[in-house]
DNA sequence: AGGGGTTCTTTTCCGTCGTCAATAAAAGAA
DNA sequence: TTCTTTTATTGACGACGGAAAAGAACCCCT
């Protein structure tokens, strides 16, 4: 059985070490020097910043031969031991439960769901805890097979949850879709799984994962946008994730695209979401097809088929999408706009509009603005939430 | 005449002693202890940040007899001593410079407006120089009359331009307002004035007024929304202004609200700019009631006499700007939103139209954040010019 | 008048952190 | 081998900010 775990503690807390592990971790292996240019600080405090946390395990020497220099001593390349650590994240949606045991890298190691019998604070506390106690066993069978000496300990739960999250408190203060009001999830949590638990919302936490393991990595602003059931926006100014005074960030499903548009469950006209989402997406082929659609699999499937009525619902999301991506570009100018989400199933029926609705209505050098997509899986989701757990841990400031 | 302006500095540049003295600056006279618990610092660090500042006249220490406590020693209160040195302000519009001498509190003490002939760099290069000369010929007048014995001394120049404008090169990029490309500006102006220059986009420079004088003053989150011939929006996230990957930011103007709407001069439909710039408003008007209007103040008064295709006009106007707004608001979810700017003098016509057109498009708490307006003179856009130079002048990490 | 209580301010000490400048190390080139 | 070039490390140093305790100013109560 897995012992108590110890409360291993990160082992430097300075700015200066903890900006030089969140460049290694999120930069991927870097010479010393080369840290310091991307961390703003003395090639010295770098080679006293990475010692500690070398001897602590965390950060591991990797010379690599291929990319030697012609003249000059070679770089000793530094990275971030992944195997030093674990963690977990946990997401959950209406009607399951996504689980992942990821290592001190967010890679992911295993990945669980389980489905949601009930919504109710209790029931989702159980199941989140047997999902965690189900990840803490494989962890400790593939401890068993590799036959290490010192187990690898798990650091931390992350958990991702929809709605207005107040991660510094770890409550859930209101979350339409799980109809909760003020739960102490992380508390709680805590007092079931016995680890440090951070609580954050979902797409705060998708963009955590982007912003120091994907497209996000070394930016200081960029936006992600999950195109699915809702369409979400994560932001990142500043080097920072936007938090909102009131909890609310990133709502760029309620950005309104076209007031005589339909109504949407928020109580406007036309906005993102009631027009790219994918209950929005259902209803109105239903509606320009005849056809009776069971889920949104079956929405792209008719519309790869080529029916006309769906192919334009499509395209009227892509618009929809696009005009929403400008708006964020024209009002933060970010470099780079990332778009994933399971929508993304469908990316290739409205890739075009997007782009094009974007740069329409993207202003002046807005436009140069980098849109891409990353077509994640959804345990992404999950990852993310692990991904708020590691920085947690590593303490950096949020 | 005025001596050549010795090389003055700020007496401290640890990140201490310039948050005390943002702090005292901004949040007006403060006890030692409660700049320290705003700060985030020890009440020691404030001591030992103080001193020097008031060594040097920066800071004066200001004993207030009413607000003292009941019980324990009274606080001393320290304050900024506004007359310890003065600044310059100017802003560059399309038809005229306007000027204005600051003193450290960046109150105004003088303001100047002269008109500009042209739009080349060369003669507003020289127009400002004349200003700058002129509003230094008035801060020594003032000197004469007072008898002082050291000369105030003026320590720095800011310019704000609408466009592109690259703060820390103190570049022009592209200003499609004056038509330039490219300019050197600070550079330009630090020769022919002897000051030094600071030069931002006019916007981000009023919001700077706005986040250290005004309105904004110890908020980490707001926005400034100035309606007038253009629309024009300054952010402030994670407490520092937003400047865009690519010079472009804030361009709440370019939103579109109406895709259906009139063509804007951006090329794009339905912008809030179309719907509620100054030009748009007179052109809708005089569509509507076929009156000849020779400039936006004709039209204020053709909508005070109750004209009513005039006062559609300005309703549908607002609907814009509050849809902008919540557009804002749902994607920063700010503490605070400052609507200004010249068009507010038409603000009792379309001021219902904002609050409810906002309320409606805000998605759930993000309609708790704090829309108030500001009647502010022209000469604002200056003064965010001098605080703009007051900021590089106390180094204060932008 | 003289404590006692309360709050603001300052002092002193101290750990720590990051930079500077010099030095060591690791190559290939001459 | 020795020089050049680039990377990494060392050790001294200065400075900064925090903790804790003392000091200061004031009111109130006895």
């Amino acid at each position: 059985m897995r012992p108590t775990p110890r409360a291993e503690t990160f082992p430097v807390n300075t700015p200066a070490a903890s900006q030089v592990f969140t460049t290694v971790l999120s930069q991927g292996p870097l010479a010393r020097l080369e840290v310091a240019r991307r961390a703003g600080l003395s090639p010295a405090a770098v080679t006293k910043a990475v010692r500690p946390l070398i001897e602590a395990g965390y950060l591991v020497e990797d010379a690599d031969e291929a990319a030697r220099p012609a003249l000059g001593r070679p770089a000793n390349l530094v990275r971030v031991d992944g195997g030093r650590a674990l963690f977990i994240g946990v997401k959950v949606t209406g009607d399951e439960i996504i689980g992942v045991l990821t290592d001190l890298c967010c890679r992911i190691r295993v990945a669980r769901h389980v489905p949601l019998p009930d919504r109710a604070p209790k029931v989702v506390l159980a199941s989140i805890a047997d999902l965690v106690k189900e990840l803490l066993a494989e962890a400790d069978g593939a401890q068993a097979r590799t036959q290490d000496q010192d187990p690898v300990p798990v650091l931390g739960l992350g958990i991702a949850v929809s709605g207005d999250v107040d991660r510094g408190e770890g409550t859930v203060r209101y979350s339409p879709f799980l109809e909760w009001r003020d739960v102490p999830l992380a508390e709680l949590a805590a007092m079931t799984t016995g680890l440090p638990v951070t609580v954050d919302n979902d797409v705060r936490a998708l963009t955590v994962a982007e912003q120091w393991f994907g497209a996000g990595a070394g930016l200081s602003d960029f936006a992600v946008v999950t195109v699915g059931a809702g369409i979400g926006c994560g932001l990142v100014v500043h080097g920072r994730v936007v938090a909102g005074a009131h909890g609310v960030a990133g709502e760029i499903g309620h950005v309104t695209v076209d007031p005589a548009g339909r109504l949407c469950h928020c109580g406007n006209r036309g906005c993102v979401e009631a027009i790219a989402g994918e209950a929005a997406i259902v209803r109105q082929i239903r509606e320009a097809t005849g056809v009776e659609l069971a889920d949104a699999a079956e929405a792209v499937a008719l519309a790869h088929r080529g029916v006309a009525g769906a192919r334009e619902v499509y395209a009227r999301a892509g618009e929809a999408i696009g005009r929403g991506i400008a708006t964020v570009a024209n009002l933060l100018g970010p470099e780079r706009v990332i778009i994933s989400g399971e929508g993304l199933a469908a990316y290739d029926l409205f890739a075009e509009q997007i782009r094009e609705a974007f740069v329409a209505a993207a202003f002046g050098s807005a436009a140069q603005c980098d849109v891409l997509t990353r077509p994640l899986p959804f345990e992404e989701w999950a990852r993310g939430a692990a991904a708020t757990a590691i920085q947690s841990f590593i303490r950096a400031d949020v």
